[in-house]
DNA sequence: CAGCACTTGTCATGTTATTTCATTTCTTGT
DNA sequence: ACAAGAAATGAAATAACATGACAAGTGCTG
């Protein structure tokens, strides 16, 4: 199981994947909660995209596998899977993104590439740093961070680079 | 001049709107930009909000105050300002607010109370931190960054606690 | 098996953002 | 001063992203 902070590197894509499945599959069992066949398609497109994708694009790809093709249909398999950490929505792209540490309650932190729209997710420490002291020292009660840094991956700097 | 990392206090408002505007000004003479008259309003109007103004409600504004109707207007001068460092896009409100420290080349950290809605800007410091470290351990090149804190600001959490 | 909570499908609408092109304004070189 | 080029503006159209509301179906629970 890869735990490491980043997701730039080369992996088993298709054990990650049945990996992922599995691991929302037990929470759910675990929780009570219903991972019914549109959530589990969409939570399978997410893995098997492994970048981010937008609504629209997740919209279609159900519909094309036999779901409903109004855009809640898409955005509610999104919230479910966003609300039980299964997925996470990079707001700088309005899209979403399969978690790679799913399970692990986290506060992520992700590196997107401006040229190949590729997406690699670290853990942040919302309350270390900067942003922490600043909420310490106002007062501030920090429920939920994003973290963004757009750049460019190793793939690409070694492209741009040649 | 505030030069405090945070927002939440009160302060002599006027005197901070003409200070930002002179300073945007200045900025603006001296790299040879434009701050035309429906740029330096847009900039007005964000200043004298105080907080994160929809482009929409910025396009709203700008009409009352007999400039063009469609969409590309407010746009247009958001991305001026926001391209020049005098105001900030909040990714997670998509919602434009008027930089708290104007001219300082910096990366930009955001409070945002999800009660009041009202919004704090903070210093953060991409290099250091778990994102700093991830991307140097991974070779990633940040370019740019968006942190914001969502959660509950000190005038709401007193509130909150009575 | 009745009641309830939850999920799904669909229609309708609301919100945010960009493309395109013609026109005007400003700046620069001569 | 003036022509050429760059930048900004106005306006129309459209694209992209997201939610509200309601009816119908599903699965659990008493």
């Amino acid at each position: 199981m890869p735990s490491d902070p980043v997701g730039f590197e080369k992996h088993d894509h298709g054990a990650c994947i049945s990996e992922a499945m599995a691991t929302a599959e037990a929470h759910c069992r675990a929780k009570g909660l219903r991972f019914t066949p549109v959530r589990r398609k969409a939570l399978g497109l997410l893995l098997q995209a492994h970048r981010a994708i937008g609504a629209y694009e997740m919209l279609d790809r159900l519909r094309d596998a036999g779901f409903g093709s109004q855009p809640p249909v898409a955005y509610r398999a999104l919230d479910f899977l966003v609300a039980n950490g299964f997925a996470h929505k990079i707001e700088r792209l309005n899209a979403f993104i399969a978690c790679a540490h799913p399970g692990a309650s986290h506060s992520p932190a992700f590196m997107i590439c401006r040229i190949c729209e590729s997406v690699a997710e670290a853990h942040s420490s919302p309350a270390r740093g900067a942003l922490g002291e600043a909420a310490r020292a106002t007062g501030f009660r920090i429920e939920q961070t994003v973290v963004e840094a757009e750049g460019i991956c190793p793939a690409c700097v070694d492209k741009a680079d040649t």
